[in-house]
DNA sequence: CGCGTTCAACTACAGACGTAATACTACGCA
DNA sequence: TGCGTAGTATTACGTCTGTAGTTGAACGCG
Protein backbone atom coordinates (compact mmCIF):
# COMPACT_ATOMS: atom_id res chain seq x y z
CA UNK A 1 0.00 0.00 0.00
CA UNK A 2 1.30 3.24 -0.61
CA UNK A 3 2.36 5.07 2.30
CA UNK A 4 4.02 8.00 2.88
CA UNK A 5 5.58 10.07 6.04
CA UNK A 6 5.03 13.35 7.25
CA UNK A 7 8.11 14.73 6.34
CA UNK A 8 7.84 12.98 2.70
CA UNK A 9 4.62 15.31 2.01
CA UNK A 10 6.46 18.23 3.27
CA UNK A 11 8.69 17.60 0.14
CA UNK A 12 6.30 16.96 -1.99
CA UNK A 13 4.40 20.00 -1.14
CA UNK A 14 7.11 21.85 -2.16
CA UNK A 15 8.00 20.38 -5.18
CA UNK A 16 3.95 21.01 -6.03
CA UNK A 17 3.94 24.45 -4.98
CA UNK A 18 6.88 24.75 -7.51
CA UNK A 19 6.36 21.95 -10.04
CA UNK A 20 10.03 21.84 -10.14
CA UNK A 21 12.98 22.48 -7.54
CA UNK A 22 16.54 21.84 -7.14
CA UNK A 23 17.73 20.44 -4.02
CA UNK A 24 19.12 23.19 -2.78
CA UNK A 25 15.61 25.27 -3.11
CA UNK A 26 13.62 22.20 -1.49
CA UNK A 27 15.79 22.98 1.62
CA UNK A 28 15.52 26.21 1.65
CA UNK A 29 11.64 26.17 1.00
CA UNK A 30 11.94 23.41 4.19
CA UNK A 31 13.35 25.78 6.47
CA UNK A 32 11.15 27.52 7.75
CA UNK A 33 9.31 24.52 9.07
CA UNK A 34 12.32 22.45 9.16
CA UNK A 35 15.40 22.67 10.63
CA UNK A 36 17.28 20.27 8.47
CA UNK A 37 20.74 19.53 6.71
CA UNK A 38 21.35 20.19 3.55
CA UNK A 39 22.55 16.60 2.72
CA UNK A 40 19.56 15.26 4.60
CA UNK A 41 17.29 16.54 2.13
CA UNK A 42 19.28 15.48 -0.69
CA UNK A 43 19.37 11.83 0.83
CA UNK A 44 15.21 12.51 0.88
CA UNK A 45 14.65 13.50 -2.72
CA UNK A 46 17.40 10.34 -3.64
CA UNK A 47 15.15 7.42 -1.55
CA UNK A 48 11.69 9.22 -2.81
CA UNK A 49 13.27 9.08 -6.49
CA UNK A 50 14.21 5.30 -5.88
CA UNK A 51 10.44 4.66 -4.74
CA UNK A 52 9.28 5.98 -8.17
CA UNK A 53 7.65 9.05 -6.51
CA UNK A 54 9.57 12.23 -7.89
CA UNK A 55 12.18 12.57 -10.90
CA UNK A 56 14.72 14.29 -11.57
CA UNK A 57 17.09 16.00 -14.92
CA UNK A 58 20.36 17.51 -14.48
CA UNK A 59 20.83 20.52 -15.54
CA UNK A 60 24.50 20.97 -15.23
CA UNK A 61 25.20 19.25 -12.07
CA UNK A 62 22.21 20.34 -9.90
CA UNK A 63 19.75 18.28 -10.18
CA UNK A 64 16.43 19.43 -10.74
CA UNK A 65 13.33 17.49 -9.35
CA UNK A 66 9.95 17.24 -10.14
CA UNK A 67 6.92 15.36 -8.48
CA UNK A 68 5.63 12.06 -10.01
CA UNK A 69 2.46 11.74 -8.59
CA UNK A 70 0.00 14.52 -7.92
CA UNK A 71 -1.33 16.16 -4.95
CA UNK A 72 -4.72 14.55 -5.88
CA UNK A 73 -3.11 11.54 -6.63
CA UNK A 74 -1.92 11.20 -2.85
CA UNK A 75 -5.26 12.95 -1.30
CA UNK A 76 -7.08 10.52 -3.40
CA UNK A 77 -4.99 7.38 -2.03
CA UNK A 78 -4.18 8.39 1.35
CA UNK A 79 -7.91 8.97 1.87
CA UNK A 80 -8.95 5.11 0.32
CA UNK A 81 -6.41 3.66 2.74
CA UNK A 82 -8.20 5.81 5.64
CA UNK A 83 -11.25 5.07 4.74
CA UNK A 84 -10.84 1.33 4.26
CA UNK A 85 -8.02 0.48 6.99
CA UNK A 86 -9.88 2.57 9.66
CA UNK A 87 -13.43 3.09 8.92
CA UNK A 88 -14.02 0.16 7.09
CA UNK A 89 -15.12 1.62 3.59
CA UNK A 90 -17.81 3.46 4.59
CA UNK A 91 -17.58 7.02 3.62
CA UNK A 92 -20.67 7.61 5.44
CA UNK A 93 -19.01 7.01 8.71
CA UNK A 94 -16.05 8.75 8.07
CA UNK A 95 -17.71 11.82 7.21
CA UNK A 96 -20.05 11.27 10.15
CA UNK A 97 -17.08 11.40 12.08
CA UNK A 98 -15.42 13.83 10.60
CA UNK A 99 -18.57 16.53 10.88
CA UNK A 100 -18.71 15.47 14.54
CA UNK A 101 -15.50 15.12 16.36
CA UNK A 102 -14.22 18.37 14.59
CA UNK A 103 -16.28 21.68 15.83
CA UNK A 104 -17.40 22.67 12.45
CA UNK A 105 -18.05 26.21 11.65
CA UNK A 106 -21.35 26.62 10.61
CA UNK A 107 -19.70 27.99 7.25
CA UNK A 108 -18.33 24.52 6.55
CA UNK A 109 -21.42 22.84 7.21
CA UNK A 110 -23.51 25.25 4.81
CA UNK A 111 -20.17 24.73 2.12
CA UNK A 112 -20.35 20.90 2.40
CA UNK A 113 -24.00 21.03 2.36
CA UNK A 114 -23.86 22.91 -1.13
CA UNK A 115 -21.29 20.38 -2.19
CA UNK A 116 -23.66 17.41 -1.95
CA UNK A 117 -26.82 19.20 -3.35
CA UNK A 118 -24.41 20.18 -5.95
CA UNK A 119 -23.35 16.36 -6.39
CA UNK A 120 -26.78 14.98 -5.68
CA UNK A 121 -28.37 17.01 -8.92
CA UNK A 122 -25.63 15.68 -11.26
CA UNK A 123 -26.24 11.89 -9.68
CA UNK A 124 -30.33 12.69 -10.88
CA UNK A 125 -29.43 14.12 -14.26
CA UNK A 126 -27.26 11.03 -14.70
CA UNK A 127 -30.02 9.01 -13.41
CA UNK A 128 -32.54 11.05 -15.69
CA UNK A 129 -29.84 9.88 -18.94
CA UNK A 130 -29.98 6.90 -18.24
CA UNK B 1 2.51 12.59 15.97
CA UNK B 2 0.20 8.94 16.46
CA UNK B 3 0.40 7.07 13.63
CA UNK B 4 -0.28 3.60 13.46
CA UNK B 5 0.37 0.72 10.90
CA UNK B 6 -2.02 -1.70 9.01
CA UNK B 7 -0.63 -4.36 11.00
CA UNK B 8 -0.80 -2.82 14.15
CA UNK B 9 -4.21 -1.75 13.42
CA UNK B 10 -5.47 -5.27 12.33
CA UNK B 11 -4.30 -6.09 15.82
CA UNK B 12 -6.30 -3.38 17.21
CA UNK B 13 -9.43 -4.61 15.49
CA UNK B 14 -9.22 -7.96 17.74
CA UNK B 15 -8.64 -6.23 20.85
CA UNK B 16 -11.69 -3.82 19.97
CA UNK B 17 -13.62 -6.92 18.93
CA UNK B 18 -13.71 -8.61 21.74
CA UNK B 19 -12.25 -6.76 24.85
CA UNK B 20 -9.66 -8.44 25.88
CA UNK B 21 -7.87 -11.19 23.95
CA UNK B 22 -4.96 -13.69 24.67
CA UNK B 23 -1.35 -13.17 22.36
CA UNK B 24 -3.05 -17.02 21.24
CA UNK B 25 -6.50 -15.36 20.64
CA UNK B 26 -5.45 -12.31 18.94
CA UNK B 27 -3.28 -14.75 16.66
CA UNK B 28 -6.29 -16.90 16.10
CA UNK B 29 -8.43 -14.13 14.88
CA UNK B 30 -5.85 -12.88 12.80
CA UNK B 31 -4.93 -15.97 11.13
CA UNK B 32 -7.68 -15.45 8.38
CA UNK B 33 -5.67 -12.17 6.82
CA UNK B 34 -2.43 -12.60 7.71
CA UNK B 35 -0.39 -16.26 8.16
CA UNK B 36 1.54 -14.87 11.06
CA UNK B 37 3.63 -16.82 13.95
CA UNK B 38 2.84 -17.10 17.15
CA UNK B 39 6.11 -15.24 18.04
CA UNK B 40 5.28 -12.29 16.04
CA UNK B 41 1.88 -11.78 16.89
CA UNK B 42 3.51 -11.61 20.56
CA UNK B 43 6.36 -9.57 19.96
CA UNK B 44 3.61 -7.11 18.13
CA UNK B 45 1.83 -7.27 21.35
CA UNK B 46 4.66 -6.55 23.18
CA UNK B 47 5.59 -3.36 21.19
CA UNK B 48 2.34 -2.19 21.22
CA UNK B 49 2.58 -2.45 25.06
CA UNK B 50 5.85 -0.35 25.47
CA UNK B 51 3.94 2.12 23.01
CA UNK B 52 1.49 2.70 26.01
CA UNK B 53 -1.12 1.78 23.32
CA UNK B 54 -2.20 -1.35 25.20
CA UNK B 55 -1.98 -3.21 27.78
CA UNK B 56 -2.18 -6.73 30.18
CA UNK B 57 -3.02 -8.46 32.92
CA UNK B 58 -1.78 -11.85 33.99
CA UNK B 59 -4.03 -14.45 34.08
CA UNK B 60 -1.64 -17.25 35.35
CA UNK B 61 1.12 -17.18 32.82
CA UNK B 62 -1.09 -15.67 30.57
CA UNK B 63 -1.29 -12.36 29.37
CA UNK B 64 -4.40 -10.72 28.17
CA UNK B 65 -4.02 -8.19 26.50
CA UNK B 66 -6.52 -5.04 26.37
CA UNK B 67 -6.65 -1.65 23.97
CA UNK B 68 -5.56 1.05 25.71
CA UNK B 69 -7.02 3.24 22.59
CA UNK B 70 -10.64 3.21 21.29
CA UNK B 71 -11.76 2.81 17.73
CA UNK B 72 -12.85 6.30 18.19
CA UNK B 73 -9.50 7.49 19.19
CA UNK B 74 -7.94 6.37 16.41
CA UNK B 75 -10.37 7.26 13.93
CA UNK B 76 -10.23 10.73 15.05
CA UNK B 77 -6.29 10.73 15.35
CA UNK B 78 -6.02 9.35 12.30
CA UNK B 79 -8.49 11.39 10.60
CA UNK B 80 -7.33 14.71 12.23
CA UNK B 81 -3.93 13.70 11.01
CA UNK B 82 -5.43 13.43 7.16
CA UNK B 83 -6.78 16.47 7.58
CA UNK B 84 -3.85 18.96 8.75
CA UNK B 85 -1.35 16.68 6.94
CA UNK B 86 -3.12 16.39 3.28
CA UNK B 87 -5.82 19.01 3.30
CA UNK B 88 -4.61 21.94 4.69
CA UNK B 89 -7.24 21.07 7.77
CA UNK B 90 -9.77 21.70 4.57
CA UNK B 91 -12.63 19.81 6.19
CA UNK B 92 -14.75 20.70 3.16
CA UNK B 93 -11.97 20.21 0.84
CA UNK B 94 -11.65 16.71 2.65
CA UNK B 95 -15.21 16.03 2.20
CA UNK B 96 -15.63 16.94 -1.18
CA UNK B 97 -12.62 15.06 -2.59
CA UNK B 98 -14.42 12.32 -0.81
CA UNK B 99 -17.29 12.62 -2.47
CA UNK B 100 -15.94 13.75 -5.36
CA UNK B 101 -13.40 10.56 -5.97
CA UNK B 102 -14.92 7.59 -5.31
CA UNK B 103 -18.42 6.79 -6.97
CA UNK B 104 -20.52 7.35 -4.02
CA UNK B 105 -23.77 5.46 -3.83
CA UNK B 106 -26.77 7.29 -4.29
CA UNK B 107 -27.46 6.11 -0.66
CA UNK B 108 -24.24 6.99 1.05
CA UNK B 109 -25.31 10.34 -0.60
CA UNK B 110 -28.37 10.46 0.98
CA UNK B 111 -26.94 8.99 3.99
CA UNK B 112 -24.75 12.01 4.47
CA UNK B 113 -27.13 14.70 3.43
CA UNK B 114 -29.44 13.33 6.08
CA UNK B 115 -26.43 13.59 8.96
CA UNK B 116 -25.48 17.01 7.78
CA UNK B 117 -29.31 18.05 7.87
CA UNK B 118 -29.26 16.75 11.46
CA UNK B 119 -26.14 18.59 12.57
CA UNK B 120 -27.18 21.68 11.12
CA UNK B 121 -30.55 21.81 12.87
CA UNK B 122 -28.08 20.87 16.40
CA UNK B 123 -26.00 24.24 15.10
CA UNK B 124 -29.45 26.08 14.99
CA UNK B 125 -31.30 25.17 18.13
CA UNK B 126 -27.37 26.13 19.50
CA UNK B 127 -27.17 28.80 18.55
CA UNK B 128 -30.80 29.65 19.64
CA UNK B 129 -30.09 29.19 22.80
CA UNK B 130 -27.09 31.40 23.17
C1' DC C 1 46.50 26.59 -13.25
C1' DG C 2 45.24 25.90 -8.38
C1' DC C 3 42.09 26.32 -4.69
C1' DG C 4 37.91 27.07 -2.42
C1' DT C 5 33.09 26.37 -2.97
C1' DT C 6 29.15 23.74 -4.34
C1' DC C 7 26.83 19.71 -5.34
C1' DA C 8 25.79 15.01 -5.44
C1' DA C 9 27.12 10.11 -4.05
C1' DC C 10 28.29 7.11 -0.55
C1' DT C 11 28.42 5.72 4.11
C1' DA C 12 26.61 5.73 8.79
C1' DC C 13 23.76 5.05 12.59
C1' DA C 14 19.82 4.72 15.68
C1' DG C 15 14.93 3.66 16.04
C1' DA C 16 10.66 1.45 14.30
C1' DC C 17 8.64 -2.29 11.92
C1' DG C 18 7.66 -7.01 9.90
C1' DT C 19 8.86 -11.35 10.78
C1' DA C 20 10.38 -15.12 13.38
C1' DA C 21 13.68 -18.51 15.68
C1' DT C 22 15.44 -19.69 20.01
C1' DA C 23 15.68 -19.71 24.82
C1' DC C 24 13.63 -19.94 29.16
C1' DT C 25 9.99 -21.10 32.49
C1' DA C 26 6.22 -22.96 34.74
C1' DC C 27 2.13 -26.24 34.68
C1' DG C 28 0.00 -30.45 34.39
C1' DC C 29 0.17 -35.26 33.44
C1' DA C 30 2.19 -39.80 33.85
C1' DT D 1 9.18 -36.04 40.21
C1' DG D 2 10.55 -35.68 35.43
C1' DC D 3 9.01 -34.38 30.82
C1' DG D 4 6.39 -32.54 27.27
C1' DT D 5 3.92 -28.52 26.28
C1' DA D 6 2.20 -23.95 26.39
C1' DG D 7 3.39 -19.55 26.73
C1' DT D 8 6.48 -15.51 27.53
C1' DA D 9 11.05 -13.16 26.96
C1' DT D 10 15.18 -12.51 24.41
C1' DT D 11 17.65 -12.17 20.33
C1' DA D 12 17.95 -11.61 15.35
C1' DC D 13 17.83 -9.65 10.97
C1' DG D 14 16.50 -7.09 6.79
C1' DT D 15 14.10 -2.79 5.52
C1' DC D 16 12.62 1.92 5.90
C1' DT D 17 13.07 6.31 7.91
C1' DG D 18 15.08 10.48 9.99
C1' DT D 19 19.19 12.52 10.26
C1' DA D 20 23.61 13.75 8.78
C1' DG D 21 28.88 13.33 8.06
C1' DT D 22 32.39 12.29 4.60
C1' DT D 23 34.04 11.82 0.16
C1' DG D 24 34.52 12.85 -4.49
C1' DA D 25 33.96 15.62 -8.50
C1' DA D 26 33.32 19.81 -11.10
C1' DC D 27 33.02 24.97 -11.60
C1' DG D 28 34.46 29.42 -11.24
C1' DC D 29 37.51 33.00 -9.35
C1' DG D 30 41.99 34.81 -8.72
Amino acid sequence: MFQITELQLDVFRVLWAQEEASAAEVHAALQDDRDLAPTTVATLLTRLEKRGLIEHRSEGRRHIYRALVSEHQVRTEMLSSLTDGVFGGDVTALVSHLLGERSIHPDELASVQALLNRMKKEEEEKTDDA
